[in-house]
DNA sequence: CGGCAAACCTGCGAGC
DNA sequence: TGCTCGCAGGTTTGCC
């Protein structure tokens, strides 16, 4: 599920209660996710949480000793907070971080295309799940220019290349159908056939594409203020996704002439766009 | 290297 | 009610 502004809710929501909190025990359900937890987990025992961020769309918790816990929620990952020691644990419930305030953080993942990594500052930029990762979206590093030049040669579609972790970091194939739409661009473009002012477009059009829906997240989290919310998903209104055969928002297409928001297929995954709108 | 399909899993809704 | 099928927001791997 989870792209850069859940993610972002996710950390945002963990903040004011994890941070200076002090770890009491990590408890895995189950061996592994995707892959392995890690064996060393046992060595966040006693360690102090000095801060909660994001990255790309991993959750980063680093604790004194310079040890970093990268979470990745996968596909349909959740996070709890309980405060409740009487609460039992659910279904898919597979990794828990208890504080010693007795608030327990709990990662719950149906699906297990999660991902909890145990890493040290000064290698995280080493490891293959970082060291690939391009500028953060809402980053001024991502910029027209910037776009513009990593696409250029592309012979694939800049639905793939924006879905692409190592063009930019953090888009998921939501927000990417919802930004290519407020850009005008359809998906199927050739991503080094677009012009430079294009470009500078679409990087705007993406930030504010997520800064709505981070906006949108941070409403929800009211909900999550009392502690036993989920924090992962939430709801949130799309102008095209899964909105096949409706009219597009705001836009002035005949619908029964065109069939209104379509549904295509590309590299297996589902694409929505209005092809009136988007060219 | 680039591009694409498949694989990893469970759950849910649609259709019969 | 109950079965099967298709589909799901991510990432990695392996094959051309």
């Amino acid at each position: 599920m989870p792209e850069l502004p859940e993610v972002e809710t996710v950390v945002r929501g963990l903040s004011p209660f994890i941070t200076g909190q002090i770890v009491q025990d990590i408890v895995t359900n189950r061996p592994d996710l995707r892959i392995p937890f890690p064996e060393n987990l046992k060595d966040l025992q006693g360690k102090t949480v000095l801060n909660i961020k994001r990255r790309a769309k991993y959750i980063l918790i680093s604790f004194e000793n310079s040890f970093v816990l990268c979470l990745h929620l996968g596909m349909s990952g959740t996070i709890r907070l309980s405060g409740n020691n009487s609460e039992s644990l659910q279904k898919h419930d597979h990794f828990l971080m208890i504080l010693q305030n007795g608030t327990k953080v709990i990662f719950n993942d149906p699906r297990r295309f999660g991902m909890v990594l145990l890493l040290k500052e000064e290698d995280f930029s080493f490891h293959p799940s970082f060291k690939n990762l391009g500028p953060e979206p809402l980053s001024p590093d991502f910029s027209g220019s910037y776009l513009y030049a990593s696409c250029k040669g592309k012979t694939s579609s800049i639905k793939q290349a924006l879905l692409d972790q190592r063009v930019v970091s953090g888009l998921g194939n939501i927000y990417v159908c919802e930004a290519l739409f407020k850009a005008g661009i359809h998906p199927k473009r050739k991503a080094g056939n677009i012009a430079l002012k294009r470009m500078e477009k679409l990087v705007e059009d993406i930030r504010q594409t997520l800064e709505k829906a981070i906006k949108a997240g941070g409403s929800s989290l009211k909900d999550y203020a009392h502690v036993d919310g989920s924090l992962g998903y939430f709801q949130h209104q799309f102008q095209v996704y899964d909105q096949e055969g409706r009219a597009c928002p705001g836009c002035t297409c005949d619908t029964l002439k065109t069939g209104g928001v379509q549904r295509i297929v590309q590299s297996g995954r589902s694409t929505f766009f209005c092809p009136e709108k988007q060219n």
